[in-house]
Formats: C-alpha cells, structure tokens, sequence
RNA sequence: GUGGACGUAGCUCAGCUGGUAGAGCCCCGGGUUGUGAUCCCGGCCGUCGUGGGUUCGAGUCCCAUCGUCCACCCCA
C-alpha cells in the first residue's frame, strides 16, 4: 500500500457511486436561490493571507492554527480560504460593486481547514454560501432563514433539523457585556476548567458554550448577553422573531450561541442536527455589519450563512432522501467491426431524434455473454442488439430488459422515430 | 494540538493460546459456436499498512512510524 498514491488527510474523493446526493443537494439549491433572486458568484479559491487575517480576527482558531497558509514565487503569503464570506467582500470592494447598491449573492466550492479530520469534519470541505451586502434587515434575516428552512422542505430533512436563534448586538454593546461576564468569571475561577480558563482571556464569550457538565451551573448564573442588547438590536431581534413566528418557522433563542468568528453583529443563527455525531451544525451565519467598512469598502450592512456540503449530504444519505440515478434507456449490444460501426452511427442518428434518450453503446467488445450482463446491470430498460446478422437484414433486435418479452426486430432506419415508442410499450409492458 | 479504537485481496470479513494466508462479493472466461438478472466450473487479485525487534519460526507478541475512524478543542 506504500507504493500506492493516497490523498492528502482529510481530503476526500466523492466516487460517482456517492454523487447522487451532491449533485440533488447542488440542483435543488440552484433553483431555490434563483426563485429568492439570489445571483451565482465565482471567487478564487486562494486570497492573500491578510484578508482573512483581517475579516474572521486574529484570535480565532481559525486564523491562529487551520489555515493552508503558502509563500508563492513571487514572496506573497496566500491562504486558500478557510470560509466564503471574506473573498467576496473582497469581490465586491475590488470591483467597485458597493457605492450603497444591493447584492444578493451565493457561491459554493471547497473550503479548506487545517484540522484533524473527524465524522462531519475535513480538511477539504464544500460549503454552499449565501451573501445578502446591503440590506440593514431584520427582514433579510428573516428571509434567509425562510429559505433555508425551505430548502430543509425540499430536500426531505426538514424534521432532523432546528434553528437556534440569537442576537449579538452592536460591538460597543458586547463590548460592555464582555467585562461583566470576564468579572462574573473571575470571582469564580477556581470553578473553572482549563479550557475555560484559556478562554477568559481570548474569547470569554465562548465559555458559555462549554460542553463540560461540570460547567454547566456556573454558566447558567452567568449574565445573559440578551439582557445587555442595545436598544437598536433589540428591537431588530424582535421584529425578526415576529417574522419568523409569522412565517411559522420555529426556533429556539439560544443566549449561548456565540459563533466562531469575529465580523458577527446582531442576528447570528444555526441550523443543528442531533443524526451526526459530534459535529452538529449543518448551516450556519449571521449578520457582519461592520466587516466591509473594517475591510476597507464602504460601511455596508450585510448578512450571511455558510451550509456544510458534506454535512447536509450525510444527512440526506443516512434518511434515505437520495433520488435514484436515472438508469439508462438503451444498451447497445454490438459484434462485428462493420456491425460496431453501424452502432455507434446508429446511436449518433437515436441522440440527434431524441436529445434526451440515454442511450450506451457497449464499448470494448466482450462475448454477447458479458454484453447482455452489462446491459442488465446499467439498468438500462432495452437491450438493442446488433449483430453480424442483424445488420445483413438491415435491422436491430429489440429485448426489453425488464420483464418477459418476446424480442422483435426493427429496421434499423426506422429506429429512431420508434424508440419513444418501444420504451414506452417495455415500460407499459405490452 | 490532545485522547481512544482499529489497519489481512478492489469491497465485506475469517484466521484458536505464534507453525510461513482463506471465504463471499466484484471483475474476466467457460458450461449455452449470439442473449442478462438464477445455477455450475474455472481464472485474476495479497511483499497480512510500513520499518525494526523477540523467536528455530510472526498475520498473530513487543517498539516505532504512517494511515483511518471516533471524541475533545473548535467548527460547515
């Protein structure tokens, strides 16, 4: 096994036997990104360092230990990006899209983060992103969310997965909150863990969130950020709520969900699942008012989220919600240099009368044993055989695969207008 | 980065307290000089993750290393 090349850890290859989901979960939220009026973007998948150094924060696990971080030839430090979001602000401040305009946009691609691979977690991953850049909200909020709890509808998983809810507020709100929490914390931090300890100083936020039960007490009589919002954002986070409870979407507020990276104001949200093990988010986002004006564009509102591929793809597969691969219509069955030629012009003439017909011929030869098999086993529903024989009386055999039949022939001029006719009549069984 | 479990054929796995590898599936061919999904026969496929050590002898024991999985941290 040493001889042979293996991925890089925590890089994954999707086999076409695992495609369906991928390409059902890519087609589905397509359409639906379309229907809300959100456009397709493209963005590099490498940025300079700087840029995400600047947009997730310096002190985030992110920026200080996951990036693919390069020198190129020319003496640059790169990143290939770790999230989304920063290259296209990037985009949009490069590309003088923003001077007060509105941008519904999302992009989808791998991601790459330096971690030790788990269930749910790689170092190559996809995520599907949505941008809404100059909306203040709360009604984009609400929006997106209503998509994304659509897109749950749509795909069959609506029922394994919940919406957690919270408000950040304004950075000089949280601000202040910080303190209280940092001074509540530290007239108890002997009660502390080491990992809380560690966080006291770095992110005092993200202490709420501890997994450890022995925590759990002291953070419940913690000050709750929700009671310290601003009056702006509170009033947002209400009628965002209402919004939603009018839609019918249910959430639960979570005053603990903080969220990893630095640029979150205001509405921040997460879609968890309990089918997956540890790694329980399968979309999350929030609003990042002040990132563009910190990166350099002019200050612009915006919110989004981030959807992990594999994540969502994992559960669609565990509940069974994957849609069957079209199996093909016809299988060509060929012997004979002359009689191959014929088939694969034949099949040429079929794919110009019927665009959409999937139609294989058997390539590579192999006795008609091993040809039938191939036929039975790509599904397909006619077996079109031609033989030595056939082509000297001008015709194709025609074997229905799927159910007892008897097998006719058929002219092989006439083929191309009959074939809807004879898929039909094998489907029907008649 | 930390911890635990596990690495035998392309896949799923068997191989007792050490005696120098096996099954099923897949693939290919034959039985049916041109007919699949059933059945029968045969073939292909392994330096037992890698490197050391112990031993007369290691897939089995020891050490190291690499990899996979799961969890922590954190996150999609």
């Amino acid at each position: 096994m040493t001889a042979s090349p293996q991925p890089i850890r925590g890089m994954n290859d999707v086999l076409p036997e695992a495609i369906a989901p991928w390409q059902h979960l890519e087609a589905t939220a397509r359409e639906l990104l379309g229907a809300y009026g959100y456009e397709e973007i493209r963005v590099p998948v490498v940025e300079h360092t700087e840029l995400f150094e600047r947009s997730i924060g310096e002190h985030t696990d992110i920026v200080e230990k996951e990036m693919y971080t390069f020198t190129d030839l020319g003496g640059d430090s790169l990143t290939l990006r770790p999230e989304a979001t920063a290259g296209i602000v990037r985009a949009m401040i490069s590309n003088g899209l923003l001077r007060g305009a509105r941008h519904k946009l999302w992009c989808t691609g791998p991601m790459f983060r330096h971690e030790k691979p788990q269930k749910g977690r790689y170092r190559q991953f996809h995520q599907i992103d949505v941008e809404a850049i100059g909306f203040a909200g709360p009604d984009v909020d609400a929006e997106l969310i209503a998509l994304t709890a659509r897109l749950w509808r749509q795909l069959g998983i609506d029922h394994s997965v919940r919406l957690q809810l919270n408000s950040l507020g304004t950075p000089e709100a949280r601000r202040g909150y910080r303190e209280q929490l940092v001074s509540y914390f530290r007239a108890h931090e002997v009660r502390l863990d080491a990992d809380s300890r560690r966080r006291l100083e770095g992110n005092p936020l993200r202490i709420l969130d501890s997994k450890n039960p022995d925590m759990q007490s002291l953070v419940a009589g913690a000050p709750v950020l929700t009671d310290h919002l601003d009056a702006a954002s509170r009033v947002h986070f209400e009628r965002l709520r209402a919004t939603l409870d009018a839609f019918g979407v249910p959430y639960t507020v979570n005053p603990r969900l903080v969220r990893g990276l630095d640029y979150y104001s205001r509405t921040v949200f997460e879609w968890v699942t309990d089918a997956l093990g540890a790694q329980d988010a399968v979309c999350s986002g929030g609003r990042y008012d002040g990132l563009i004006g910190q990166l350099g564009g002019e200050p612009t509102p915006a919110i989004g989220f981030a959807m992990g591929v594999e994540r969502v793809v994992a559960l669609m597969a565990q509940l069974g919600e994957v849609p069957a691969p079209a199996p093909s219509d016809a299988y060509l069955v060929v012997q004979g240099e002359a009689a191959e030629r014929a088939a694969l012009v034949l099949a040429e003439r079929l794919r110009d009368a019927q665009p959409a017909l999937r139609v294989v011929v058997n390539l590579g030869g192999g006795n008609f044993k091993a040809q039938f098999r191939r036929a039975n086993r790509s599904g397909a529903t006619l077996a079109l055989i031609l033989g030595e024989a056939e082509l000297r009386r001008g015709a194709v055999a025609v074997k229905p695969l799927r159910r007892e039949a008897e097998q006719t022939d058929c002219p092989i001029d006439a083929l191309p207008h009959r074939i809807d006719a004879l898929l039909a009549a094998a489907r029907r069984g008649d």
